[in-house]
DNA sequence: TTTTGACCCTGTAAGC
DNA sequence: TGCTTACAGGGTCAAA
């Protein structure tokens, strides 16, 4: 499910109702997720106060009073909800804050993932060393993304799917930046041009902003943490539209397999 | 070193 | 209607 948009969106949900707030409670359903839980994760958490939500690459970062983070991942899965009702028999993990808010962690496919991490582990956590550019910063631009793609045999899509190239960019984002940059998914990712690089870089942190203004794309599980559903799924142009005529040339748009993931691309506008 | 494919787990939808 | 199969937004690991 979340890609950096959903996961972005879910972060300022978080930030405007949780930080400040206190941990009062938490309860576990199962020890579970992807990993397993920190055996002494609700010793560990109740009592501390969270003090702002933070997020690097998928990865929800919550810094907490004593230094420590609380890392969350959502998988494909995963969501956030606050103050919601019970969410049934996937609400693996469930916080209670001082002032009576409550968070639910839900993931029925539970690809999803919670850590605590010691202040001093944060820079090697396993989970975040090796992570790649940060399609946001305002120093990604073309010579940055070309620079890490240098020498990539693989097919460009599958590049831009690698969280150690680029962070933030799953298989719907992907797609689309591609449309939008007007290049082939197959294309070798080593072989662009400087002006196909700078076109790329910028079509990936356009798609992703209006994805994120938009507040993500709801499709099947999606919701904001407020409950809410995104809306840029009525703007895809290409992911999920296999056989329909394109936006912008009217040939149909074709569906494909890469690295076993749906890959989506008008013949007419991508080459 | 880089790339590819299998796999983790569950729900949903399509096909028979 | 009921069963089976394919597929789904992510990430890791082993093998090639």
């Amino acid at each position: 499910m979340p890609e950096l948009p959903e996961v972005e969106t879910t972060r300022r949900g978080l930030q405007g109702r949780l930080a400040g707030r206190r941990i009062a409670t938490l309860t576990q359903r199962r020890p579970d997720l992807r990993f397993p839980l920190p055996p002494d994760l609700e010793q560990r958490l109740v009592g501390r106060r969270l003090l702002r939500f933070g997020r690097r690459a998928k990865y929800i970062l919550g810094e907490l009073d004593d230094g420590s983070t609380l890392l969350l991942h959502l998988g494909m899965s995963g969501r956030l909800l606050l103050d919601g009702p019970p969410a049934g028999r996937h609400e693996h993990l469930t916080f209670g804050f001082d002032d009576g808010a409550i968070l639910r962690f839900v993931d029925p496919r539970r690809f999803g993932m919670l850590d605590l991490i010691p202040a001093a582990g944060l820079r090697d956590h396993p989970r975040l060393a090796g992570l790649g550019l940060e399609p946001l910063e305002a120093s990604f631009d073309g010579p940055a993304l070309g620079a890490v793609l240098a020498g990539r045999q693989s097919a460009l899509k599958v590049a831009l799917m690698d969280q150690r190239i680029v962070v933030g960019v799953g298989n719907i984002y992907a797609s689309e930046s591609l449309f939008l940059a007007r290049l082939s998914p197959r294309r070798r990712a080593g072989w662009l041009k400087p002006a196909q690089l700078a076109r790329l870089a910028a079509a990936i942190r356009s798609v992703l902003q209006d994805a994120i203004a938009a507040g993500g794309s709801s499709l099947r599980d999606y919701i904001q943490a407020s409950g809410e559903l995104g809306f840029y799924q009525d703007r895809f142009a290409v992911y999920g539209r296999a056989d329909q005529p394109c936006f912008t040339c009217g040939q149909p748009i074709r569906k494909s397999l890469q690295a076993n993931r749906a890959t989506f691309m008008c013949p007419g506008c991508q080459r």
